[in-house]
DNA sequence: CTATCATACTTGTGATCACAAATTAATAAT
DNA sequence: ATTATTAATTTGTGATCACAAGTATGATAG
């Protein structure tokens, strides 16, 4: 697979192991990877132009954060969604994201805010046009675009392996059903921004997770 | 130091970076560390008679975990607890805990009733005679005692990586204020998991998460 | 053509080595 | 005695290798 080309490339001062680790969490955030599709240690290395040696550290991290899998079999695949997982990813959702984005809040500033809504932008374009990989990466980036304002230490990171969990899943049903049905609270959040209404932003948050949660339940039951 | 007496001796099917995570895991959530206390990869690995590499496996796990940090002069510490990670640990903990144990409750049978009577017995003793590192201890086994049951795949891993993060630091406030001053709610727990009720048992765990971490916070602000 | 078995290949794991960066120890100078 | 400079040691990182266990391939027999 070619990797390299949708990856950012290597920052001299960044070591191997967080290089790839960073670049397998955007490929899987950005809706790169389906669930099931599998990998080798050395396959990544080939891929990555590194040794096996910082592929392991990478993957040993996402495997243990539940982004990956590791069979018995010594097959690394991108976890397959469950019923209970999803159930407790959206648990866990509701009661961490509301709450992270209102201790953000009081950090957006006027430039993150316009960044904000350049993302919903692309966002809606993405929708109209059907770009479903667009659709999962801009909504990815508009969430964090809020959450990353607070630079929580330990929220923000597990928010982000919850993504880390459903992001896959999330880009095979955006695929399945298309990207028109799509309903966010995107200007809702936005709005309760501008006029720096936390509880507003807190209930734009939770009902945005609810509907695309509840959206993601449906195509998994059928 | 002394680890290999503290720990598990290795079960010959277990891989040797999860024997070492697993105790690395054991040794922090029953307070044997104390905050900002450094290692070595190789120095744990002596302790553990193996090479460096399974023991960076299972560090560099712990560290993307937050419970140990790497600083930028290659130390590898115990974290040290802070004013805005505690608040953040605070509100994932009350937010996530109860909810974990609704869950759980209906898969707790009279077997493992039993077993969390019994541990609380152990847990009253530590608290009389003064023992932190049991009382420590024997509130971990039984908080996951309840946690367990449910065999959750998204919320347990989540939430044992939040006890990685505080424990050495309640160790360290325990061994401060002594275990005298203990207030827990693990009868209303007990009870409540008699009789089956569910809203009963989320409230006591919600209480015992709050008066633990107010506790807690008091000795973070002297 | 199918089924069974042996061979070759692939893969994760753990150990070892080279290396640069950083810390510590030792030495010299004032 | 204190500071500055140099040498020695320690440390994490990444690469490479050996190995056991699994997978795929191909041969052979029926």
């Amino acid at each position: 697979m070619d990797i390299l080309s949708k990856v950012e490339p290597r920052d001299s001062k960044l070591n191997a192991n967080e290089w790839v680790y960073n670049s397998l969490c955007q490929l899987i955030l950005c809706g790169e990877f389906v669930p099931g599709i599998s990998f080798t240690f050395r396959g990544i290395a080939n891929s990555f132009g590194v040794s096996t040696m910082p592929v392991r550290e990478a993957a040993n991290r996402l495997i243990s954060e539940g982004a990956l899998d590791m069979s018995e079999n010594r097959r690394i695949t991108v976890s397959q969604m469950t019923q209970s997982k999803f159930d407790e990813l959206k648990v866990a959702r509701l009661n961490l994201e509301p709450q992270l984005s209102g201790l953000a809040l009081n950090h957006i500033n006027s430039k993150r805010l316009n960044l904000l809504i350049n993302i919903d932008k692309k966002l809606d374009y993405a929708i109209s046009t059907g770009n479903v990989v667009d659709y999962i990466k801009y909504n990815y980036q508009f969430h964090f675009g809020i959450y990353e304002a607070g630079s929580s230490p330990v929220l923000l990171p597990l928010v982000r392996a919850l993504w880390l969990r459903f992001s896959p899943f999330y880009r095979v049903v955006a695929g399945r059903v298309g990207t028109q049905t799509m309903k966010d609270f995107h200007h809702s959040a936005i709005n309760a921004i501008k006029a720096k209404d936390s509880v507003a932003l807190i209930k734009a948050i939770h009902s945005d997770i609810l509907v695309g949660m509840e959206m993601l339940n449906e195509s998994l039951n059928e």
